[in-house]
RNA sequence: ACUUCGACAUUU
């Protein structure tokens, strides 16, 4: 059986959703990986409304979801930010006691923002029994992603101060929340400190941030310099 | 969490 899971993983990756679905059909279908991995090859193909019916057959079959299909699901529920079926999986997760899950935590949150509800993705994470950088970061990224930047670096600071370190992720979602908000001296400050800081040398991603922003404000020449001294392999 | 599974910037 792990064989067959395997393979309808790889056929899922290549899009062969139609190999994938008949290597799946060839099982005994009793078992929670398989579901998992045939219903994140539809949601990584973009078929979140087929992944959601696979979900609902999976339950009539009688499997019991795990931490990783709620996370899958979630996940595809994100992708269309189909915010009532979302808040309807929420009070499943509730319901079975996976809170303490910070994956599942991560999910959820990222879930409800890109469903524009930041209210409950904060909430989320106010009520999580665990947190780790995953459900921070994801929080922190919502926020960053709807332009709020004082926002953004007041969490990121509350995380820091439970002991949590910012990470690559954390970082790249300041820096982008500074440069949506006009957040110059911030930003730079960061970039600049990162690596001594946090222990994260700037990567492609983080360099495309800093240079997106001293664009943004009309410091082109700095820009410029920096990018002829980006020391990472270019994209 | 290498059989499945979280947070990922820019152009947007």
């Amino acid at each position: 059986l792990t064989m067959e899971n395997t393979l309808i993983h790889m056929y899922g990756n290549c899009k062969r959703l139609d190999i994938a679905h008949a290597i799946f059909s060839g099982t005994r279908k009793d078992d929670v990986i398989s579901w998992n991995t045939i219903i994140s090859s539809y949601t990584k193909c973009g078929f979140g409304d087929e992944a959601s019916k696979l979900f609902s057959q999976m339950k009539g079959e009688g499997v019991i979801a795990d931490e990783a299909t709620y996370v899958t699901i979630l996940n595809s529920l994100a992708s269309e930010a189909a915010c009532d079926h979302g808040k309807q999986v929420h009070v499943a997760i509730l319901s079975v006691g996976l809170n303490w899950s910070v994956f599942v935590a991560s999910a959820l949150i990222d879930m409800y923002a890109k469903c524009g509800n930041l209210y409950d993705a904060q909430k989320v994470l106010d009520r999580s029994l665990k947190r780790d950088v995953g459900s921070w970061s994801a929080l922190i990224t919502a926020y960053a992603q709807h332009g709020y930047g004082h926002k953004t670096l007041e969490l990121a600071a509350q995380m820091s101060g439970e002991g949590i370190r910012l990470n690559h992720i954390t970082l790249l979602s300041i820096l982008s929340a500074c440069s949506h908000a006009g957040m110059v001296n911030e930003g730079c400050c960061f970039f600049n400190t990162m690596s001594c800081e946090y222990g994260i040398e700037p990567s492609a991603k983080h360099y495309a941030c800093i240079i997106d922003l001293l664009g943004r404000v009309g410091r082109l020449e700095e820009s410029h310099n920096l990018i002829l001294r980006i020391p990472v392999k270019p994209s």
